[in-house]
DNA sequence: AGCGTTCATCGTCTATCGGCGATAGACGAT
DNA sequence: ATCGTCTATCGCCGATAGACGATGAACGCT
């Protein structure tokens, strides 16, 4: 991942990027799915469907959004692909979001 | 919707409302209007929209998603209704996105 | 070879989002 | 009384999200 440092110096990371970060955040189900792999320390899709109660394609259509988001890193064993939270990438969603919140409460 | 199963393992704010929070977050146009209205203590919605590019039912709309999520107070003056952010639910947001990042990196 | 399992993708359906213009209500000013 | 301004809401639309089932490919195992 990139410009984790920016951030603070001047400029924000701009709103396009924060947003589309959160966006992947945005789910419950998505949610769920970042609680279930960092518990467990690696998934397979199949555990992550037997703990959700949802389709399997759709437990699927979660991860990718959340391997495209860069919050998910993605190991294509053809069977039992392994899943496994990017401990990185979350922090620093979190770290943008607190920047926002922060400048919003300093007023500037 | 049902998603009952395990939250309480960790105890922390159901997935659902945190989602719906994020989502309010979640779109580039109204990251700017909290940035904006931050920045100019308070604002009413034409202030918005000049600043914005954006037409004023659109920005409304907008403004009205960030108040039922509970981060932007609003006072109905009406002409010049007043729209301020409130800096603790926005740092409450910042501070259930930490938690679970965090518990995602210590791996419970 | 054949079976069961796992997974990603495709197609489909519905609901919601995000945008706009138009409209109506409530002022302030003329 | 009328005009202009500011809001909020309504109706409409295209696009996207979210869910599902079906399908086919890639294994492991017997």
């Amino acid at each position: 991942m990139n410009a984790p440092l920016i951030e603070k110096t001047c400029g924000f990371a701009d709103s396009q990027s924060v947003a589309a970060k959160l966006a992947a955040l945005s789910h419950p189900a998505r949610i769920e799915i970042l609680r279930h792999l960092s518990a467990s320390r690696s998934c397979c899709c199949r555990e992550v469907v037997d703990h959700l109660d949802l389709a399997q394609s759709t437990v699927s259509q979660h991860l990718k959004i959340l391997v495209d988001a860069g919050l998910v890193r993605y190991e294509p064993d053809r069977q039992r692909s392994r899943y496994e939270v990017d401990s990185d990438a979350l922090a620093d969603v979190s770290a943008s979001l607190a920047a926002l919140v922060n400048s919003c409460c300093t007023g500037r």
